[in-house]
RNA sequence: GGGCGGUUAGCUCAGCGGGAGAGCACAUGCCUUACAAGCAUGGGGUCGGCGGUUCAAAUCCGCCACUGCCCA
């Protein structure tokens, strides 16, 4: 075995081997309830940054269920991504001069297809780097044939049901992507701009956006406002037309900001808009598809509307109708995806009604049929539904499902129908056109799933794996995903999509920011594996993160983690270098078993009770932590150690009582140390695939892979405090004269005197049957007395909870120094007293504690007291040699 | 403006009612036959502030401060 673990040597290969197993593929087992999760489909806009990679926690949990023995089903897929990768396709034939109107429709779409192949190509290719047990038999794509089905389905059914309709609204509208874009596409930056105040007549409005006032259809004051009360109803001048408008009273108008009056633009506004439609006011727009002014602006038609803003003002400083600028910092919409600066405008679009189907899922999770982790995530849900407005749903793009109706030419008949009708329904004409608009994305991805198991086909797997059992997600994702969701099953499959939403934080970089393209701050997760292995990325982004909590991208951990796949390598390596002489097919003899293992296998069914239960809490972090405490605090430092005679002696059995030249001794620490690490490796597994897989298949196993291994189970009998406690005594006392040798400088390869004066009998016993674990970790000769034997003054002094130790050093102790740490340890030790005894003094503590509590404390008494003791009379002796 | 988090060692973060923890960084000593991507030892914290509940508060409650995110 290499001295180093090198995953580059391992990784791929053993991926290959599980895909040709046909392991990530689950059969279906009647009777048994499967374990399901969709792989919240990527979008295929090139590749995966580090932030997809928390994609691991579904492969933690799929891998871990897998090995319980459920059917497991984690199933793969893709995103089209209907704006970005048009917006990517673009920007590409841009490059080449040309544009998708020169090009065409379907050439147009068959470069998005191409594109989208090819990133699909490369994010399955980081997806199967990243070591994720992915079904790949099932992999969908919301633009495969199945999966459009399903939208035309859907959208068919929400039509005849009178959810889906067509109207006048206001949307975001990217004059620079040419489409209406959702609210959460629509980023607000603050920008500074400037406030300008323009006088109406005898009224002042103040506004930001001069360039609008061509579409102005009236002056709204609050109601309660004294100033203007008196021109309420009256008419006033627009300036630079020859238009009257007339002011109105809206309880919507901020009186404080500004004049208090505020020019109303409905077709440019959200509050505009509402105050318009509450008066009756018509929308006219000033702004077009380009972002340039129409001809409503009269002279200034055809100006973007940057240059037409400058142009207006000036024309109102000359007329005199601007009286003052101020500087506003205010927030402006941007295109998240090309950053152009968004107008707010009257459309025509497809909009599908929201409250009937928000209700039911609001129902959903109250009922707690959903259950949200952590459950202070519901609250946004709830928020965000109960304010739920109607969705748009078309946008004018030629990437995506295209909206499935078609409108007769000669007689206006609107057909909604799943396949291209040959002739209207209505008039039997062939003249039909197709409406040119596409779904927005979530329209596809609300139907994942159950488009993913075969609806709207009645199939095999829709009966067996839906609804699936765990959505993973981001917080910032949550409206996305888990409410369109949750509507979505209940409308079609008339049951909720998941009975768990798990909810992860997101990846930020070293600086506590988004990952982000635009930022240039993401890492491709194919770089990290490539420096530092799959596994350590894994590892490093499942710990240190608690759910719900953001978790910053540090090199420094990852280095951290890929140092522990190394301890585990290293570990294993040491195991099995040394399993000559193992005989797989015989159990231990306990009577053989030394302190040790009876210390290590009860802490290592203790580590499986732990951990076992952190995953069945959805606790991944926790349960990583447990085992990295395990493997490298304990099986490391300490049993390997104590392992290392038996398995290196000549065959003497140094540890039992009346030793014999037998390889007795041997077998058993092999037996344990096989037993412990093939367990530990099992339960590692699911975080750290790669090289658990590696090392289980060099040790003695049974079965083709981990994969398929049986998950540990926790023996309560191998638990034993009484071999936990006597250890502990054991590792106490090696600390304390390791914490000697290297205060008082002993070099590590001197051997040390030990004169280790017990505090009972039993203690004494203890010391004196395992006094070779000390000598051999310590690197000293012990003698052990039940009492001090006689005063040793030429010596280094520790005293832990059961035992006085001495380190004879003649002539090498600086007296002085001695005097002046125990000095130092005897203040902590009055001070740790001192607050015990307190409590112990308190009757309210004595009556209304509980009796374990106080029994601690007590201990915790006797301790203190008797380790002060010590360091008292230590002083004194020191004291006197001077 | 509304909502949700966070504030614990120099840094990044666990812990969330009963003796303040980890990793990294730092200091000292070690190439000890699994591992220098390592071993041993050590220094370092009024657990943001102020009140309250409790026998007991980093942990529960209230207010405040700072900070991040989401929605207007």
């Amino acid at each position: 075995m290499d001295k180093r673990y090198q995953p580059e040597k391992v990784e791929e290969k053993i991926y290959q081997f599980w895909e040709k197993g046909g392991y990530f593929t689950p059969k279906i087992e009647k009777g048994k309830k499967p374990f399901v999760i969709t792989l919240p489909p990527p979008n295929v806009t090139g590749s995966l940054h580090a932030g997809h990679a928390m994609y691991v926690v579904e492969d933690i949990m799929a891998r871990y269920q897998r090995v319980k023995g459920e059917p497991t089903l984690w199933l793969p897929g893709f995103d089209h991504a209907a704006i970005a990768v048009e917006y990517l396709v673009n920007q590409e034939l841009k490059k080449e001069g040309k544009t998708k109107e020169e090009i065409g429709r379907e050439e147009f779409l068959r470069r998005a297809h191409q594109f989208a192949n090819r990133s699909r190509d490369y994010i399955r290719q980081q997806l199967k780097r990243l070591g994720f047990s992915l079904d790949w038999s099932r992999e969908a794509y919301t633009m495969d044939e199945k999966r459009s089905l399903a939208v035309k389905t859907a959208f068919k059914k929400l039509y005849q049901k009178g959810l889906i309709y067509k109207g006048d609204y206001l949307v975001n509208w990217c004059p620079g992507c040419q489409t209406v874009i959702s609210d959460l596409e629509n980023i607000y930056e603050e920008e500074e701009g400037v406030l300008y105040y323009l006088s109406y007549g005898p009224i002042t409005i103040a506004t930001t956006r001069p360039e609008t006032i061509f579409a102005d259809v009236a002056v709204a004051v609050h109601p309660q406002d004294r100033r203007y009360q008196k021109l309420v109803g009256q008419k006033v001048p627009l300036p630079l037309t020859d238009r009257l408008i007339p002011v109105i009273a809206d309880e919507a108008v901020d009186p404080k900001f500004g004049s208090g009056a505020l020019k109303i633009t409905p077709a440019h506004d959200q509050t505009d808009f509402e105050i318009g439609q509450r008066h009756h006011l018509p929308a006219l727009k000033v702004v077009d598809e380009k972002g340039r002014l129409t001809n409503q602006a009269g002279s200034f038609a055809g100006l973007k509307v940057d240059e037409g803003r400058q142009k207006v003002v000036e024309a109102l400083r000359q007329k005199g109708f601007l009286k003052k600028e101020e500087p506003l910092v205010h927030q402006v919409g941007h295109c998240e995806r090309c950053g152009t600066t968004t107008e707010t405008t009257i459309s025509k679009q497809w909009f599908l009604k929201t409250k009937p189907l928000a209700q039911k899922a609001i129902n959903a999770v109250k009922s707690g049929r959903v259950k949200i982790i952590p459950q202070h995530f519901e609250k946004n849900y709830f928020h965000w539904l109960e304010n739920i407005h109607d969705r748009g749903i078309s946008r004018q793009l030629w990437w995506g499902h295209r909206i499935p109706v078609w409108y007769c030419r000669d007689c206006a008949e609107i057909i909604v129908s799943r396949q291209a009708p040959r002739e209207c329904s209505r008039c039997a004409g062939t003249n039909l056109d197709q409406d040119p608009d596409v779904l927005d994305t979530w329209f596809s991805s609300a139907l994942w799933p159950f488009a993913t198991l075969g609806w709207p086909h009645k199939t095999v797997d829709l009966a067996y794996y839906y609804p699936t059992s765990v959505l993973v997600t981001g917080r910032d994702i949550i409206f996305f995903w888990v409410a369109r969701m949750i509507f979505s099953g209940l409308a079609f499959m008339g049951e909720v999509p998941f009975q768990k939403v798990f909810i992860h934080g997101l990846v930020l970089d070293a600086q506590g920011r988004k990952m982000s393209k635009s930022l240039g701050n993401g890492v491709d997760p194919i770089e990290v594996i490539e420096s530092h292995g799959a596994d350590s990325l894994r590892f490093m982004l499942v710990t240190g993160n608690t759910p719900g909590n953001d978790l910053r991208f540090y090199f420094e951990r990852l280095e951290g983690a890929r140092n522990f796949a190394n301890k585990i390598w290293n570990a294993s390596r040491f195991v099995i270098m040394n399993l000559k002489g193992y005989q797989p097919g015989k159990g231990p003899n306990p009577d053989h078993f030394t302190l040790a293992d009876w210390w290590i296998l009860s802490r290592y069914h203790t580590v499986i009770k732990e951990v076992t239960g952190n995953l069945a809490a959805y606790e991944l972090g926790e349960a990583a932590r447990v085992l990295y405490e395990f493997i490298w605090n304990e099986l490391c430092d300490w049993y390997i150690e104590l392992a290392k005679p038996r398995l290196y002696g000549n065959g003497l059995n140094v540890e039992r009582e009346n030793p014999t030249k037998d390889t007795t001794d041997r077998q058993t620490a092999q037996y344990v140390l096989v037993e412990v690490l093939r367990g530990t490796l099992e339960m590692f597994h699911p975080f750290m695939p790669f090289i658990t897989e590696e090392i289980w298949q060099r040790l003695p196993h049974q079965g083709n892979t981990i994969m398929q291994a049986k998950w540990p189970v926790e023996n309560k009998e191998w638990i034993r405090p009484l071999a936990q406690a006597q250890m502990e005594v054991i590792m106490n006392v090696v600390k304390a004269i390791r914490h000697i040798r290297s205060e008082m400088h002993i070099p590590p390869g001197k051997k040390a005197e030990a004169i280790i004066i017990a505090l009972s009998g039993e203690v004494a016993a203890l010391l004196g049957r395992w006094s070779f674990y000390i000598e051999n970790l310590a690197q000293c000769q012990v003698e052990i007395f039940p009492e001090p034997a006689e005063k040793i003054t030429q010596a280094a002094h520790a005293v832990t909870r059961e035992a006085e130790i001495f380190i004879p050093l003649k002539g090498l102790i600086d007296l002085e120094k001695e005097t002046v740490r125990l000095r130092k340890e005897l203040t902590v030790l009055e001070k740790e007293l001192a607050a015990v005894q307190d409590k112990l003094k308190k009757d309210s503590f004595l009556t209304k504690a509980p009796v374990e509590i106080i029994a601690k404390e007590r201990t915790k008494e006797t301790e203190f007291l008797t380790k002060l003791a010590a360091v008292k009379e230590r002083l004194i002796i020191l004291e006197g040699e001077d």
